[in-house]
DNA sequence: TTAATTCCAACTAAATTAGTTGGAATTAAA
DNA sequence: TTTAATTCCAACTAATTTAGTTGGAATTAA
């Protein structure tokens, strides 16, 4: 029951981006510099936050990632579903789902985790991290 | 953010359990059996159940298992914290834990997401899931 | 034209999860 | 007192997933 470096990469990434991305883009290169992520497996990571309209890229030189909303707007329940695929603690989509599969008695269990999963990061945006990232980290703007 | 075969089937192991084992102890033959799990594999699951006080045994012949609390008393929060280690989506114990890793300023994110998890999972009971699988399976009794 | 960048697909390595094997110890019942 | 059914234990292997790498094409500012 973990969080992958998926979800925990991917979401150190937009709050780098939403820090330092303010005025001018910034590139994948200088989010893996400061958040201390191999630059070719980030670039999948933000391939993922890209493709779900989270961020907004330029290419070329002097390219680089801004967020495609304003933080505010941005729910760190998307963030991670994104990433991580779902919240969902159990995967059951079989057709032939009957009652004595694994998620069948215990859906109840699984549905609520799930819910309260989703309700708890959807409450949080990826502002109030930024802000957090700013005072803990004393970055100057 | 899944929950492993660890989780599902040890918690569907726990409703045999309850459903099964009430007049007489219930073996791990008949619980893998009725639960379509691998009776080697369920045993290494049972005896995590069993280290943690949920379950009781005895052994030869006849031996098996029952709870060993009402079902009622029994959390299913409990249950998947034994089987999964924590429901904690990190881990981060490390000692020289500085402001720039992967969980500080999302730690934020990651107690509250524990937090709501052991809520939801300590809410559910052992009996009502027992209850909905008698339902469920039309067990008489 | 060059250097810096995003974008893309396929590959490899490492770690974790899932499951197996073989056998010792215990106990009820024939 | 033997046998069969069972729990208990430790180590091994297989399968899957996660994490990370590689190589290069396309784009763009300077």
């Amino acid at each position: 029951m973990k969080i992958s470096t998926k979800g925990r990469y991917g979401l150190k990434a937009m709050i780098d981006i939403a820090v330092y991305a303010t005025e001018n883009q910034t590139s994948l290169k200088n989010i893996a510099l400061r958040q201390d992520i191999s630059e070719a497996y980030l670039e999948q990571l933000i391939a993922s936050l890209k493709k779900a309209g989270l961020v907004k890229s330029t290419r070329g030189a002097k390219g680089g990632y801004v967020l495609a909303l304003p933080p505010e707007e941005i729910k760190i329940g998307t963030v991670l579903r994104v990433l991580e695929g779902s919240l969902s603690p159990v995967d059951c989509q079989k057709n032939g789902c009957h009652e004595n599969c694994d998620c069948c008695v215990s859906k109840t269990v699984w549905s609520r985790l799930e819910e309260s999963l989703n309700d708890a990061a959807d409450a949080i945006t990826l502002q109030e991290l930024a802000q957090d990232y700013i005072k803990v980290n004393n970055i100057q703007r």
